[in-house]
Order: C-alpha cells, then sequence, then structure tokens
DNA sequence: GCTGCTAGCCTAGGGCTCCTAGGCTGGAGG
DNA sequence: CCTCCAGCCTAGGAGCCCTAGGCTAGCAGC
C-alpha cells in the first residue's frame, strides 16, 4: 500500500475502491484510516463525519455512471439506445458492485448530489427522443425504465436470479425487447 | 412499553416494528434489549448474533408479503390478478419501510428464507396463468415483473419520484398497463 | 419437601466504530 | 527569521457487538 497523501479526493476514491472489494457498509473511517497508513482521528481534518463521506462516494458512483451512459448514448437512437443505456447501467453495476450500492444512500436535496441526479435523469429522458412520447406518457415510461433497470440489476447483484436455470443475461435481453415495445406502442392518455 | 417476556417471536416481531418507524439500519441488538427492559447481554441467550435477528425480520416480511399477495390473487386472474399482486406488494412496502428494507439482507440458502423466497416466486409464477406464457419465456416474465415491482418501490420509497409533479399512483397504474399489454403479446421464442 | 438442573437474567469486560478536544510540527508566506 | 496553520498525533468518551462467567427462580424427579 503506497502511502498516498491524504485529500477528500483520494479518501474518496479509496473508499469507492474498498466498497467494490468489501462492501459498501464494510467501508469505515477506521479502514479507510489504516489503508492510508493513519490513524482514524486525522480524517476528520478532512471529512465532517462518516455520512460525509458515503454522500461523496454516492456522487462519484452517481457522475461515473452517468458518464457511461451519455457515452453509451453519444450517436444512438430508439432502440439501440436504450440497450446501450441499459448494458451500461447494468456493467457498471457488475463491474462496481460497492459504488452501485451507494447509490442508495439518503441523498437529501441541496447536495451535489441533487446535481447529478437531475443529470441522470436528463440521460433517461434522451432515451425516449427517438420514441416520440408526449408528457406526462414520457414521465410514467421513465420511471418504468429507471424502476426496471434498477430492479433487475438489485435482484441479480443479490443472487435473486441464482435459483433458475435460465441465463440472467438473455432474460435481460427479452426485458430490453419487451421494453422497447411497449415505448413503441405506449398506451394513449 | 409494557415489560414482555423475552422470546426470539417477540424480539423478531419488536425488531420489525422498530425497522419501521426507525429504519431497518437502526435496529440494534442494544436498542432492543432497551425496548425489553433488559441488558444487551441477556437477548444472547435468544439469539446468535445481530445477522440471526436480521434474518429472522426479513423472512417474517417475506412471510407476511407472501400472505397479503396470496390473499390478494385469491380468486383472479389476468390484468386484475397482476393489478391485485402489484398493488398488495406496493402497500405492504409503504405500510412497512423497515420491513421491506429487510428483505434485501444477503438469504444465503439453506436458511428458513429460502421456503419463503420460493413461495414468493411460485406467486409470482402464478400471476401469469392467465396469460399462457410457456417457458422459458414465463420466467424471462417473471423478472421482468420482479423486478419493476422492486425497483419501484424502492426508488419511490428513496423518494426518486418526489422532484416531479406527475403523481407516483398515477404513473403506476400508468407502468401496470403497459406490463399488462406485455404479458399479452410476449414475444416468441 | 428436598435436591439439582436449567432458562434467563445479571455484571464485567474486550474490541471495533465514530467522533471531539487539544497538542505538536514542518513547511510556506510575510 | 518568525508566524501561522494544515495535518498529523494522543487521549478519551460513547455506542454497538459479543463472550465469559455468576446468580436465581422455578420446575422435575425422587
Amino acid at each position: 500500500m503506497v502511502r498516498e497523501k491524504v485529500t477528500v479526493e483520494r479518501l474518496t476514491r479509496a473508499a469507492a475502491e474498498m466498497a467494490d472489494e468489501v462492501g459498501f457498509d464494510n467501508v469505515t473511517v477506521s479502514a479507510l484510516a489504516r489503508a492510508f497508513g493513519v490513524k482514524d482521528a486525522s480524517l476528520y481534518s478532512h471529512l465532517g463525519n462518516v455520512h460525509e463521506l458515503r454522500v461523496r462516494v454516492a456522487v462519484l458512483a452517481l457522475t461515473e455512471l452517468a458518464d457511461r451512459v451519455a457515452d453509451a448514448l453519444a450517436g444512438r437512437a430508439g432502440k439501440d439506445a436504450l440497450v446501450a443505456f441499459a448494458d451500461a447501467y447494468r456493467d457498471y453495476a457488475k463491474a462496481h458492485p460497492g459504488r452501485y450500492t451507494a447509490l442508495r444512500v439518503d441523498l437529501t436535496p441541496g447536495t451535489p448530489a441533487t446535481a447529478a441526479a437531475r443529470r441522470h435523469s436528463d440521460l433517461t429522458r434522451a432515451i425516449l427522443r427517438g420514441y416520440h412520447l408526449p408528457e406526462p406518457a414520457a414521465t410514467d415510461a421513465i420511471r418504468l425504465l429507471h424502476s426496471t433497470f434498477h430492479g433487475y440489476v438489485t435482484l441479480e447483484q443479490s443472487g435473486g436470479f441464482g435459483h433458475h436455470p435460465r441465463d440472467a443475461d438473455t432474460s435481460w435481453s427479452r426485458v430490453l425487447d419487451v421494453l422497447d415495445t411497449a415505448l413503441r406502442h405506449w398506451p394513449p392518455d
């Protein structure tokens, strides 16, 4: 473990990595201090409290996820965009389970988290551009997409699909087919 | 607080109530012991460790939820069954946020949790009876439904829908309409 | 009724976590 | 050169999880 200069940014990144390795709930101020070769009390020069650390990891994750999704969406429309978004989302969650779990922390309004969350919501809305849904159907559709992606990834992560032989990847692409159809034939009113 | 005889069942129920009131993560052995007017060390005559307590609450919640859903499904088929299931699910999560959160604990196989989880999965499958989906489409459909319900409820619970004026109930019934359509026109193969 | 077992409480205490208070120091800026 | 302060330290309190070991009341068997 190379002993780096302690900064809030480095602490946040280290916490995110630790979360992916040992689980978000096992990231503690003490463990982080140990990783930096420093006493835990010392970290309070950089952090207000544990909650701030957790929120920082959540914002980091939200930002990274939005970046990936934005990349994936670039130049795509319609089902292409839907699948790219969904895959980027799911791949991120798989690659960074701890960071993904961090997204569940209470992001009380007013924090920089709100901005990151808005960006995320805007990106989800961008998927719909190819489907030409008017409001309020668009909002309902976004909620459906977000719920399904989040739910699928969460259940998969917690092993909810392991009891059945059907491959989770296959189900996933089937689910995306169905969502695409749903968006193309969204009921009026 | 009436001081009741301490039993595992009473501890579990009290923990579930406490979870709904102060959040699942704030249910501790110490707090539970205080509620029973007893020292925390005393609870270890009844419980092996905190994890056991959490799993017990999760199993309690899973069982209660399965009961509600089973009630809701009785005598219904098709979209009726779908909506009844979904509403029972969402209503339970709203009424018992702490218990619902408990369902996210790792239910390692082998525990009585497995049985409760299977019952839950069987009930979800019962919804599909009216839609006549063959395997493996049925499994994919169950995964879609479960993901969407779970995701929607989780996001709603964590305030994810609060930023937009569109009513969460309205979106919910729209989502159910769309899922019903999807199940009726599930793509072949 | 007496004896002995056990369920279920207790105190004591160790280890980890979060966090506060206050002290020391090395290096940057005046 | 001297001052200041960022950023480390030690000390310590409080809460939580859990173990070890002791006391007691009530029940079972004689």
